[in-house]
This record gives structure tokens, sequence and C-alpha cells, in this order.
RNA sequence: GGGCCCGUAGCUCAGCCCGGUAGAGCGCCCGGCUGAUAACCGGGUGGUCGGGGGUUCAAAUCCCCCCGGGCCCA
């Protein structure tokens, strides 16, 4: 019994069914675990590490699907091609967004609230129980576009196992003497009690400040004042010290009866701010005059902070603090509340003093200013205490741009905090080594990644907050003596006990015992920085190192895949986490995909409004259709969303079923059997189009894998794509149409289909990856329903193998040269309005390229079948000389300025030879000569050349030459091209009547003579054609035709009626 | 302010690494096909390759400067 492939002609499209029926066959069939059954016996590793999303939201950014699609993309390659895949995917759970969201669910205000009110250990629960309902959704929309990740098994950072990984690397850290706490100016947000990361101040608002130019005296010199500019009074009690520009020109100008110090580019716009008109420039000066010039802080006594810092009281040279563009060109110095002013400080040795509290109030060493808020009453009570003191030169109001906090909008604080530090900087060397070992996609990325870590700093990797990994540091209360714990079994040999959660508050409780004193340990209540969670998750997500089994085999991670920003964010936090653990690079490869951008090209945000849901795009468009049009863009490039784009994808799609339906169709109704009927058995039976084919197919599996193998799927997509659509639909199908069109099985149709299963096969396979619905659907109906031995599913199936002998390459050039000639000769049918179907006498191609000339040679027949001519002659330019009529404009424009005077004698030779002037150009593309005594040389842009074709000609140019067609229609095609006239109608008819491919008819046809005479003439083709068991010429059809119409052919009036009958096929 | 990326037809984008006659799809106009058909095919239309300068016989492509957009920083 032959197995032959199912018919998918007898169904209508619908892409949304197919992938409904796919995804059910999946889980009916315990897919997804088969494949993984099948890779996991595979001795080739290849660990992919899932990046894992943020999980604080139900609903997936396309942009999410695009990354998990590129993934899932590579991961399929894999495994069709036989490697061990490690595909766990990850959730990145912990952190301040988070937690904000159960704030805003549990209406907490203030941080205080958490302990006091709702209970940290509640709160933590919540944003458990939150993270759970997310991922769980997260998923779900995974699955949906198809990814075959392992989804019953993901690693979610929140877990004890994962935290108590991260402990590890703490440890690690703090025994290479790289972990150490410190003073760090960092942004504050004074409502939610925390620091920001540099990433996480990201939102401004307009906001309003005072802006006021204050008065420091000079020690030592009557009323002369150095002019500090600052729209942050509050920071004034802690001034240090007056940074300056060396480089810049400064000025002593009297105003009044006081002298001030400031920059002379900004003396101008000062003076005319403060509505000071009467000033003297009394002495210009460079800033480096003005080191160690010391002053008196105005509010110094009222201060105790100053009591410290008057010492520092003094100009100091801080290029990169100060500009000439805002403020006097001296800028205050507040080493607790200014990030360079920290850094100067430093050099100097000056304490960074803060006196702002967590909660945004002045502490005790602000005095007279204790408890006031920073924005508000400070700044209010120390503006007037300055104006009181005569402090103030003037007093103004600024609206800025102001950080706020991107959670709650409150204005933010630089302040100096106590923080935990991994020093990165003493790695850098290693670092630098190690990032160069990274194999980058693209290219530039390795420049980007490279070009920050000159910028390196430490590492801040604690948090004052709750949900996060917390800070394995134990302190001890008698002694102070600091342990990190790094792992459950080192606590409990320090005499803790394991809680019953490693998350606070369970942990906090933990008491140990001090290995130094005996005296009781407690933990330093800090979490850490989420960036710290994913970054471990290369040996985390693997359970080390309590079990260290499976990272040693698996190590290194193999490549990884995430968007542009994460250059600086998990690519970074990696190989940082790789090299304070284990001193080298986590990972060898990185994929790099761009950003999903709305179709205006601006980034897509729920809060911007142009943000589309996940769910409405999967419900409007199919998953394929998707998958295929997010893969095809150039995957490191940025991509504009477009309902357009995806309306396009879906025409593919279309032409791609049709071509698959086409095929099933008559392989099905000739049962085809592919195991019986192989390529080799036909390969004598071949024509042209089935060795170019099959030749085109191994480019293809070739050109595929290379892109493939190098992370550039976006090519595969386009090649898939190309072949498909170009090839096979365009160029084969429309070549063998015909040869299956015949009702004999004979070994020219067979030749057919087995190319045509092979290409279609083949393809199929590598499309898997893509479009893993449509090819599974493709498999299971066809492939598999025509071979006994073909895998339960398509992805449980091997990748081609390109195989050169099918390879012609010639042929494939060749090809492509036809192409453009039976391109330009059907242009020339067009131009004469000679219809396809009416066969024309002959085709003359007049070809200046010897390559063309070869091709069109060894594809003489195919061509004369392409454009339906009896005959096709083939030569060079020469063919058509004789036969073209040139007429040959002057191009005055050109000609004029060459040749000037001589002019009116090269407008002569052109009216004398037109011919041989024209046929020299087209033919040379150059005309020379000697005329009544000027040389003339004449190319292309000097005259406009016209062709006139003798009438029965109808000629186009093209890049390769000439194509004529002659027009002269003789009775034999006139004939032939009626009755095929006559058969379209009939097809219509049998399409009208609703007839199956197979059903026979009687016709009835009664018409102009001439049209009866062709078809009499031409019976035996009309009838096999429209598939007819008697053609009753002459007569008017009955009254009980299924379908009788009046048409028209070439003016004349017939009528045409069918009946549907039982066979045999028509015999005369 | 800095680093990197992008800027090509009305629209969406290939081509740029490795210089050699500007391409595709969509749109629009015209035509064809009708046994893959609520499809499909062909032709036409349309471009200062963001702008300027340089290298070169030759630049969309290589180099420099500028402009606009994106990402990441500051």
């Amino acid at each position: 019994m032959a197995r032959v492939p199912g018919d998918l002609s007898t169904e209508r499209y619908d892409q949304f069914a197919l992938e409904e029926w796919v995804k059910r066959f999946w889980e009916d069939n315990d897919v997804y675990r088969k494949v993984k059954e099948k890779s996991s016996r595979s001795q080739r590793k290849m660990y992919f590490l899932d990046g894992p999303p943020y999980a604080s939201a139900k609903s997936i950014h396309p942009g999410t699907a695009w990354n998990k699609v590129v993934k899932d993309v590579l991961l399929r390659y894999y495994r069709m091609s036989g490697f061990n895949v490690w595909d766990r995917p990850g959730y990145d759970t912990h952190g301040l967004p988070i937690e904000v969201k159960i704030e805003q669910k549990l209406g907490v205000k203030v941080k205080k609230e958490i302990q006091e009110r709702i209970g940290i250990d509640r709160f933590i629960m919540e944003c458990k129980r939150f993270v759970d309902e997310n991922m769980e959704a997260m998923t779900r929309q995974f699955r949906e576009i198809g990814v075959f990740m392992d989804w019953d098994n993901p690693y979610i950072t929140y877990t004890d196992e994962y935290i108590e990984s991260g402990w590890w690397l703490v440890k690690r850290a703090w025994e290479r003497g790289l972990l150490y706490e410190g003073l760090r100016v960092l942004h504050w947000c004074p409502r939610c009690e925390t620091t920001l990361a540099d990433y996480e101040v990201s939102e401004y608002r307009e906001l309003s400040d005072p802006s006021i130019y204050v008065k420091f005296p000079v020690k030592g010199r009557e009323r002369e004042y150095l002019l500090v500019w600052t729209t942050t009074p509050w920071t004034l009690p802690a001034n240090a010290f007056v940074m300056a520009h060396p480089e810049m020109k400064y000025v002593r100008v009297r105003v009044g009866g006081d002298v001030l110090i400031l920059a002379k580019a900004r003396l101008e716009h000062v003076m005319r701010e403060a509505g000071v008109t009467d000033y003297e420039v009394l002495e210009e000066l460079e800033g480096r005059e003005l080191e160690g010039l010391e002053y008196t802080h105005p509010l110094e006594d009222l201060v105790p902070a100053q009591r410290e810092l008057s010492r520092f009281h003094r100009v100091v040279m801080a290029p990169e603090a100060v500009t000439p563009y805002e403020g006097t060109g001296l800028v205050h110095a507040a080493p607790g509340h200014g990030t360079v002013d920290a850094e100067v400080a430093e050099k100097l040795g000056a304490p960074l003093v803060s006196l702002v509290d967590d909660r945004g109030f002045m502490t005790e060493g602000a005095g007279k200013y204790r408890g006031m808020y920073f924005r508000r009453e400070a700044n209010e009570a120390i503006v007037r205490d300055l104006e009181e003191r005569g402090a103030v030169f003037h007093k103004g109001v600024i609206v800025h741009r102001y950080p706020v906090c991107w959670r709650c909008k409150t204005p933010l604080l630089l302040r100096a905090t106590r923080q935990w530090f991994i020093a990165v900087t003493k790695l850098k060397d290693e670092l630098v080594r190690e990032a160069d070992k990274i194999e980058w996609r693209p290219g530039w990325a390795k420049e980007r990644f490279m070009n920050m870590l000159r910028e390196l700093r430490d590492w801040v990797i604690s948090r004052q907050r709750f949900w996060g990994i917390p800070l394995p540091v134990w302190v001890c209360r008698s002694c102070g003596y600091k342990h990190v714990v790094g792992s459950v079994k080192e606590l409990e040999e320090m005499g803790g006990r394991r809680p019953e959660n490693l998350h606070r508050p369970w942990i906090d409780e933990v008491r140990l015992r001090c290995p130094k004193c005996g005296g009781v340990m407690e933990r330093v209540p800090d979490v850490l920085d989420v960036w710290f969670d994913s970054g471990v998750a290369f040996y985390a997500s693997l359970g080390y190192p309590m079990n260290r089994e499976l990272w040693e085999r698996l190590k290194p991670v193999d490549f990884i895949v995430e968007g542009h920003d994460q250059i600086r964010g998990w690519f970074f936090s990696l190989l940082r986490s790789g090299v304070i653990g284990f001193g080298e690079a986590p990972y060898r490869r990185v994929l790099v995909h761009g950003f999903m951008l709305d179709e205006q090209g601006r980034e897509m945000h729920k809060s911007l409004g142009n943000y589309v849901e996940f769910e409405e795009l999967i419900s409007k468009v199919p998953r394929d259709v998707v998958r295929l049009w997010l893969l095809q863009n150039t995957v490191w490039e940025d991509l504009r969303f477009s309902w357009k784009g995806l309306d396009l994808m879906k025409r593919d799609f279309t032409v791609m079923w049709n071509v698959f339906a086409f095929a099933s169709l008559y392989m099905s109704l000739d049962r085809f059997d592919p195991e019986e009927t192989r390529l080799e058995d036909v390969r004598e039976h071949m024509e042209v189009e089935d060795r170019w084919l099959l030749s085109r197919l191994q480019a293809l599996v070739e050109g595929y894998r290379r892109a493939m193998e190098d992370l550039r799927p976006h090519e595969a997509a386009r090649a898939l794509r190309d072949f498909i659509v170009e090839d096979v639909s365009r160029w084969y199908v429309r070549l063998v149409r015909r040869r299956v069109w015949v009702e004999e099985d004979t070994p020219s149709k067979r030749a057919v289909y087995a190319t045509l299963y092979t290409a279609l096969k083949t393809w199929t396979l590598l499309a898997a990856p893509f479009i893993p619905f449509t090819a599974e659907y493709f498999w299971q109906k066809l492939f598999r329903k025509a071979e006994k031995e073909a895998p339960e599913s398509v992805h449980l199936a091997e990748m081609p193998e390109p195989d050169e002998k099918w390879r012609d390459e010639r042929l494939e050039r060749d090809m492509e040269a036809v192409r453009s000639i039976v391109e330009a000769a059907l242009a020339a049918r067009q131009k004469a309005g000679l219809k396809l179907r009416r066969p024309v006498r002959k085709v003359i191609l007049a070809l200046r390229r010897s390559d063309y000339v070869e091709a069109a040679e060894r594809l003489k027949d195919l061509i004369a079948r392409a454009v339906n001519a009896k005959e096709v002659e083939v030569g060079g330019p020469e063919l058509l000389g004789g036969a073209l009529e040139y007429r040959v404009e002057p191009d005055y424009s050109a000609l004029g300025p060459r040749y000037k005077r001589d002019l009116p004698v090269v407008l002569e030779l052109l009216k004398e030879r037109p011919g041989e002037i024209a046929r020299a150009i087209v033919e040379r593309g150059v005309y020379k000569t000697v005329y009544k005594g000027v040389e003339v040389e004449l190319t292309r842009d000097d005259v406009r050349i016209s062709m006139e074709p003798p009438e029965w000609l109808s000629v186009e140019e093209f890049e390769g030459g000439l194509v004529a067609v002659d027009k002269r229609i003789g009775r034999e095609e006139l004939l032939e091209g009626i009755a095929r006239e006559v058969v379209r109608r009939v097809q219509a008819m049998r399409k009208e009547a609703g007839y199956h491919v197979e059903d026979y008819v009687v016709v009835w046809l009664r018409g102009d003579p001439e049209v009866e005479e062709s078809v009499k003439a031409m019976i035996d083709y009309v009838a096999r054609e429209v598939r007819a068991v008697e053609v009753r010429v002459g007569e008017e059809p009955p009254s009980d035709a299924d379908v009788a119409r009046e048409w028209e052919v070439d003016g004349e009036k017939l009528v045409i009626g069918l009946k549907r009958a039982e066979g045999p096929a028509f015999k005369r």
C-alpha cells in the first residue's frame, strides 16, 4: 500500500485554526518532552542562558516576545542540529519596582509603615504572590507564541536555593578582599527611603527652586567675597570648600562697597540678573591664582557640622565641576551632597558630611535647621538667615528639570550614605581581558561594552529595602567583627538556625556566635541590588555551589541573547559576577537584538499609549506570522511595530500555503509515493527546472546554516521566504504546471513530484525553528503521511545538510539570466498586446552579454515554454541589427559645450548617418569618426536614440540586450490561441459549477465559425485541458446543462454549456 | 556633554563589512491570469542614498565634520 502525502487543497486555509490544531497536537503527544529527551541524549552540549525577564506585570511587552522568539529559533535550530541544549528559562523577581506595586496595593505611603503597620512578613508574601501570578501569565504567553523552553522548571530568583547561590558570590568577594563598606553619594528617595541606582534616575519634572547668589567672605580682606551660586540652599550647611577652574578667567569686581570674585564669562549675565548696572572690574586673574584662597562660611556659628568642615574652607581647583554656562564659575561644594564634590573631597581628604536623614529632614549636625525638610523649611530658613546677615547678593527663582523618584514622583536628593561595595575597579584588567574573549554579534556591541568598562566604578550592592536577597553580612554586637556567610550550612555551623524562608524578616532573626569573641552577631539589614540577582544566573540557575556537577559539566554558557540596553545591564553584570566568582567570563557568545519601537519610531510604552498588548497582537495575527515578521528584521536593529508589515507577512504565508496545497493536490491525486520514487530514480527524467530547483535548494541549505551558525537568523529567515515565494512559487511552479496536468503517469511528472517533494520537505525542516506551527502542520499532513519512518514531529527531525551532488552553480547563473530575458520578452509581448495565452511564432534574443547568450542557448526550450513561443532565436546584437531602424536626436546641452562652433558639422553628421551611429552606440557604446575635418566621438549621453522596430516586431531593451517578439500570427498560432481562449472560459465555468478537479464533463459549444473551427482543429487539446468526455461543437447547450453562458472571444459571440459526466476521458 | 547604532523611492526596508551601472515589498497607474484562486503574475510610476567636505579612475559603500532619530551613560 503506497503512502502518499495528504491533500491540503481540500481545506480552506486558516492559519489560526492550523496553529490551534498544532498546539493541541503538541500537547496531546507531549512533543516538547520528547524533543528534550532526544536532545539530552546528545554528547554535544549547548548551554544557553535565558536573561530573566522582570516579573512585574501580567502582559508581556511585544519586545519581550521578540526576545524570546529570537532565543527560541536558535534553540530549535541547535536541537535539530544534534546538540544537547540547555534551555531553562528564568524570571527576575526581586527589587523595588515590585515592592512599590505592593506598597500601592496596600496603601503604604512611607517605608516605616511596612515594618509597623503591615509587617515585613506579610509584605514579602504579598510580593511573592504578585510575582507568582505574573510569572504564570507570562509563561502562558511565551508558550502561546511557541517558545519551546523548559517551562515546568524555570529558575526563579526568589527561591531559597537561588538566594543561597547568591550568598556564595558575596562570600567570594569578601574572601578576595573585594567587599567593603563605605560612603557613597547617591540619589536618594526620601519617601521610599532608599538609594536609587543611576539607571533608576530616569524621570525629571519641571520644578521651581530658589536661585541664590551667596557671598562667602574672603579671609583677611575687608568686604571682599567669593560669589557662589546655588539652587539648593539646604546643602550650604554642609559646605566644605569652593571649586574653581584653573584655566578660566576670573575678575575682582567692585559693586557698591563690596568686592566680588567671579568668572569673567559670567560677569555680565550675573549682573544683569541681579539688576546691577554700576560695577567696575578691578582686576582680571587666572583661576589658578585663586587656589588656596580661604573664606569664612556665613552660617558657621549656626551649624555644628561646620566645626569639622571649616578647616577646608578655601578655593580648590576642580575643572570637572565648573562650567562657563551657568552660575558664577565658583561652585560651592558639599561633599556629602554632590557627586563631583565627593570625588574632589576624597582627594583633599575632606569628609563626606551629609546633614539630611533618610526621610529628608535635616539632622543634628545642621544645628538650627535640625528637623526641617530639605526642600521646604530648610531652604526657606537658610535663605532668610543669609539675607539677614547680608550674605545674599541676589535672590531669584529657577524652574528647571529636577530628578524625581520614578515610582512615587518625590523629588530626589543626593546624599552620602553607608553602603556595601564590591571593589570591581580592582578587577579592571581581568574584566577587560575576559570581555575581549567574548564573541559579539554584531561587532559594534563589543566596542560599546569596552567603552563602558573604561568608566568602571565600584559596585554598590546594598539597598535599604525588603524584597531582595538579604545581604549575608553579620556584625558582632560586642566586638564589631563582621562575617560574611556563604551558605545555609555555614549559617548553621556558626550557631544559626535555618529560618523558614531566607528572606527578611525571617533571616533577620538569625543570630550567630562571633568567632572572635563569642558574642552575638546580627545581620545588617540591607538587601542586594537586583542586578546582583540576574548577574549570578549563569551558575545560580544550575544550583551551584550546592550542586557543583551541573555547572562543571555545562560551563561556560555558550550563548546569550538580549537587547542592546543589556550591554550595560545584564551582559555586564554577568561578566562582573563571573570574574569575581571564577576569574573568567561566564559566557562565550552574545547576540544583541534591537528595540521594539512604535509605528512612529518612538519607544513603545504603556504610559505613552502607543503600546500594543501581546494578547491583542496574538488575537489579530497568527503566531507564526508574528514570529517570522519579528525574525526577518535585522536582529540587532530596532524594529518598528507595524500592523501593515504584519499584514504583508500574512500574504507571504498565503503564497506558501498555496505552494504546499498545489503540490499536495497533485501528489495525492496521482498517488505519488516518495519512498517508492526517490530523487535518484527520476534523475534522468528531470528537466532543467528540476535540476535548477534542487541546486537552489542546496544553496538555501548552505546559506541558511551559515547564517544560523553565525547568529544572523534574519538572513536565514529572508532566504527561506525568498526560496518559497520567488523560486518555488513564482518560477518553478509556473514552469512545471503543464507537466503535472497531463493525465497519464509520466516519468516527467514523477520527476516534478520528487523534486518538489524534496524541496518542500527540506524547506519545512529549515523553516521549523522559525514557524514551528506551520512547519509541524505540513509535516503531519504531508510528509509524515507519506513516509513510514518520519519522526513523530518535525521538531524531532534532523536539520538537512547540503548535498553537493545536486548543486549546479552554472545552471543557477544561467537561470538568473533567463529570468530576466523572460521578463523582457513578456514586456515585449505586453507592449504588442499579445496575451501570454496566445502562442507567438518567434522570439528573437539579441544579447550583448556573452554569458547571457550561452545561458539562453542552454535553456532555449525553457524560454520558449515560459514565453509561449514556437521558436526562440538566440544571438548577439547583430541579430536585430538589420531589422531595426534607429532615430537619433542630438542632446544640445551635451554636445554644445564640447563642439562649440563645430556643432553644425556634428548635426549634419547625425542627419546623414543615423542608423550607423545609433547602432554603433547601442552595440559598442560609442561612435567615432572624422567628418569634414572634425573629430567626432559620440556616446549615449550625447544623443537620444529611439528605435523604430518594423511593424511586425515588438522590441524590449533590458540590461542583457534586446528581446524582440515576432507579432505575425500564423493560422496555426491563431487557432491554437483561440482554442486556449475557449479552454480558459470552460475552466472558469467548471469552477463556477463547483466541479472537482477530477470531474469529467460534456461540453456544448456554438459560435462564430472561426472559433468552432479552432476547437475542431484543436479538439484533443481542448478536451484534455477541460477533462471533457465529449465536445459538441456547433450545438446549443441543452436545457438541463449544469451551466450555460454566452461569452465573447475576439469580439465574436460564443455560447458554452457544461454538464458533469462519468469518465472515461475523451477519445477521438 | 560622551560612546555606539540608524538615516536609501510616498511608506517599510535590503544593499554598506570586502568601492564598480541604485534594489525589493507596499502604494499608485496600466495590463494579464483564472485546474495554487476571497489568490496570483507582469509592466509602468517613483530616489539630491540626511547634508557638506575628503580619498579614488570610480563612493550609498572608505575617512572627516555637521544635522535628525534611537539606546546607554554623564
